[in-house]
DNA sequence: CAAGTATATGCGTTTATGCTCATATAAAGT
DNA sequence: ACTTTATATGAGCATAAACGCATATACTTG
């Protein structure tokens, strides 16, 4: 266990690539929906608010990126977060914006 | 302190925005040159192996988003991590892709 | 105030990626 | 087999951002 070596090119390019798939706000209401529970790609179209195909496009994103999983029932697949450290990203993410927000901005959330 | 709200487009757009700044390999670079001390640009230019140009660019919109902050001094300008998050975020990122690469790819750190 | 050094920036080109529309695949029911 | 429903994908367009080159700004020194 080395404790602060310096990554190498692929592994940057790897971290980079992590990072970029969650710098979309579609896939990260597809994150957020997903939050509390596995939701086929109907429900996500309807929570999200956005075109099938296009949710579709995403779901195949977080899936390759092995941040989402599939599960195919029937007709339907169901998807869920499969790396536990997706949402402590997000709490990470979040708690520092609204450390440095908070003063002007008031409140990130929707009530 | 709410549980967990979603987050409303705005702030989706600044989680967003936020993931993509840390989305680009010399950035990351930048960042680990950064881990353990300040350093000004010439000394980042040598130690990422970037033209000036490219990451003076780099440095400015990791400062502009809080991640850097600049200290001027005489006709150098030192920069350094000003965001103590960022160091949990990319621990985070390394373990979760180390957990899924280890078999086949095998080390990711630079000797 | 001229020259040199450190850093920043305007511009043009290239590449990557998100979105839409249309269509393809796949499974179920009739 | 045909139709319907759920999901995936190919093609084309539009936008954003990274990079290189050249040049501008800012500070220092002689």
């Amino acid at each position: 266990m080395p404790k602060h070596r310096p990554l190498n090119d692929d592994a940057l390019e790897l971290v980079a690539r992590r990072f970029a798939v969650l710098a979309e706000p579609m896939r990260l209401r597809l994150i957020q929906a997903l939050f509390d529970q596995e939701k086929n790609v109907t429900e996500l179209v309807a929570a999200t608010d956005g075109t099938q195909a296009n949710v579709s496009r995403h779901l195949q994103t977080l899936t390759a990126a092995h941040i989402l999983s599939r599960r195919k029932e029937g007709l339907q697949v169901f998807y869920k977060i499969s790396d536990p450290t997706i949402p402590k990203l997000c709490e990470l993410v979040c708690g520092s914006l609204e450390k440095s927000l908070t003063r002007q901005v008031g409140h990130l959330t929707s009530d």
